[in-house]
RNA sequence: UGGGCUAUCGCCAAAUGGUAAGGCAACGGACUCUGACUCCGUCAUUUCAAGGUUCGAAUCCUUGUAGCCCAGCCA
């Protein structure tokens, strides 16, 4: 059952979890992702998700979803709801294993006050600029609070109070005692716990401190049971301090686990903005509609432009997990979902750019229906009935007055094949006064019904078409990479780098009728042009609008085209 | 310039002292009712550099070089 995974080699953290079970240092499993709900998932996130989520499913352990909801300054209920969506959706099944940070005051509060009386840790008057003197820099150590040797019952007290709301907010804080001549600077005295009186979304006004990160998590951590903390590479130089809390609170605390903490790296894609910070500044000064515009690399937009939660599974186990600092081509992304796609979805026909064609020898005004299979390598999509006419529309670019060496569709005096139909042959063009090609004309083989020829003779093209007569008619927007990297994210004046042909429409393509029923966020393979799916914001009233997933691989370049 | 981390093909990434996997991209060719897909083939005598140890080094040692992270009462 695993052969497959038999030649598959084991990347650093499985390794790791291998050693640790081995020696005995935890018996099972228990990973966690630790979101701040202050903000919409993007693709770097599932790449943690499904790291943490998979790795639980492998050793047969749990995986808990925690939001890490510390600082209410920031984060927003509404954010709650989104995140929970996205993680389901990318199939990530916490069952019941849903926390929040906040549930977990009182223990951490009680942990705080056992730092207090063990002396590990002190409550400090000195303001927020004082701290950052007195911290030093990175080549100079930092002095001591003229705090930090106060009897423990005053700071005992001073916490309480603090608690109390009896001080406002910055005025003190609590901070661990370790290290102030430390080279790392999170070990020089960090601060725990501050004051903040706001109003927490969950919490509302029980608490008016509140913990810090590096002194909440990992107790968090311990509380869950969770034995790997799995997180980002920047938090490398938390580590010691993460163990530091572990070990000094397990002294006097209960705790399910002693858990340790791994590092990976981030994902990054080239050309694309990756990074809450950046995809909030989008968001908020309006250059994309919304945290899941499609041209976006959040869940909730690659949701809504069709990407398929098996597609980015794939993604994230082809990009593999290490600690060096990389970025993935996007074509890596594409791949995957093309590959998820092409025997998933029906192949239909749908014309971007139309232009007239009509075949002269075909009887005026009658139609006549075509069976055709749906995807021809996946008979189990089944078939559908195409009408066909005597005038049709094809692909502007499918037709060529003067075509290049190696062109092999549409121009005078050929012969190809509409697909699914019939052999036709070009005839001549009509043009417009400014030259523009208004009409193609060509004649048919009435014996080429189906699209084989009796006599065996072959053509080198065959093109996509749509019946003029029961066309339909929906708008097509097609998606490209937001940002052009290839300067920065920012220009020199600060504005960001947009690529300007991010978002094309081509408000008159036509497709065949089939179209005109799909469903919002059903997906299709358009011939020849990519991969779309019906966009479920915009289907809403009448035709549906269609939005480009990915467009396939071609090696034909038209001359001059971009 | 203190500390931490990283460096293997254009892009990811294996290899755990035994003679450089795999995927994406690219490029040939075959096939084709999508110039797609599929299939076949090509693509690192060399692992940031220079020395050293060893029968043998991407892996160990030395010295360099480059990149990323850290001086929030953010996470």
């Amino acid at each position: 059952m695993d052969n497959e995974n038999e030649a598959v080699s084991r990347n650093f953290i499985e390794q790791y979890i291998d050693e640790d079970l081995k020696e005995g240092v935890y018996s099972s499993v228990c990973t966690r992702f630790p979101p701040e709900p202050n903000g919409y998932l993007h693709i770097g996130h599932a790449k943690s998700i499904i790291l943490n989520s998979s790795l639980a499913e492998e050793y047969h352990g749990q995986f808990n979803l925690r939001f890490d909801d510390t600082n209410p300054t920031k984060e927003k209920s509404e954010f709650v709801e989104s995140i929970k969506k996205d993680i389901a959706w990318l199939g990530a099944d916490w069952k019941d294993h849903l926390y929040f940070a906040s549930d977990y005051f009182g223990t951490m509060y009680e942990a705080a006050v056992g730092l207090i009386k063990a002396g590990k840790a002190f409550v400090c008057d000195l303001s927020a600029d004082e701290i950052r003197e007195y911290r030093g820099t990175l080549t100079e150590p930092g002095k001591e609070s003229p705090y930090r040797n106060r009897p423990i019952e005053e700071s005992l007290d001073l916490f309480e109070r603090m608690k109390n709301g009896e001080f406002e907010d910055g005025s003190c804080v609590l901070r661990a005692k370790i290290d102030m001549a430390s080279p790392n600077i999170n070990m020089r005295d960090p601060v725990i716990y501050r004051i903040a009186h706001m109003t927490h979304q969950r919490t509302g006004d029980a608490w008016c401190i509140y913990p810090m990160y590096d002194f909440a998590h990992p107790i968090e951590d311990a509380i869950e049971g969770v034995t790997h903390s799995i997180c980002t590479l920047e938090f490398e130089d938390h580590r010691p301090l993460y163990d530091w809390v572990v070990r000094e609170t397990s002294k006097f605390m209960d705790f399910k686990s002693r858990p340790r903490q791994i590092e990976f790296a981030k994902l990054y894609l080239t050309n694309v903005v990756t990074g809450k910070r950046y995809i909030k500044r989008l968001v908020e000064d309006g250059t994309v509609d919304g945290w899941d515009d499609p041209r976006l690399v959040t869940i909730a937009a690659l949701r809504r432009r069709g990407y398929t939660p098996e597609s980015i599974r794939k993604f994230v186990e082809l990009v593999g997990v290490s600690k060096a600092n990389s970025s993935v081509d996007y074509a890596m992304l594409e791949y995957c979902i093309r590959d998820d796609l092409k025997l998933k979805v029906p192949r239909l026909m749908a014309v971007l750019d139309p232009i007239r064609l009509v075949i002269d020898n075909y009887p005026e005004d009658s139609i006549e229906y075509l069976e055709v299979p749906n995807n021809k390598d996946n008979p189990e999509l089944g078939s559908r009935t195409v009408p066909f006419g005597k005038e049709l529309y094809i692909e502007r670019e499918d037709f060529m007055e003067n075509p290049p060496r190696k062109y092999f569709r549409m121009f005078p005096g050929n012969e190809v094949r509409l697909m699914n139909a019939y052999f036709v042959k070009c005839t001549s063009c009509e043009k417009d006064a400014e030259g523009n090609i208004t009409v193609v004309h060509c004649t048919y083989d009435p014996a080429s019904r189906g699209g084989e020829s009796p006599d065996g003779r072959k053509v080198k093209g065959t093109i996509h078409w749509v019946a003029a007569k029961t066309a339909k008619s929906a708008p097509v927007r097609l998606y490209e990479n937001l940002i052009d990297e290839a300067k920065g994210v920012y220009n020199e004046d600060g504005t960001m780098n947009i690529n300007p042909d991010s978002l094309e429409i081509r408000e008159h393509a036509v497709m065949e009728p089939a179209l005109s029923d799909a469903a919002p966020g059903e997906s299709f393979q358009f011939v020849r042009t990519g991969f779309f799916s019906a966009d479920p914001k915009l289907s809403k009233e009448g035709a549906p609008v269609f939005g480009r997933i990915v467009s396939l691989k071609s090696s034909f370049k038209l001359p001059g085209k971009k």
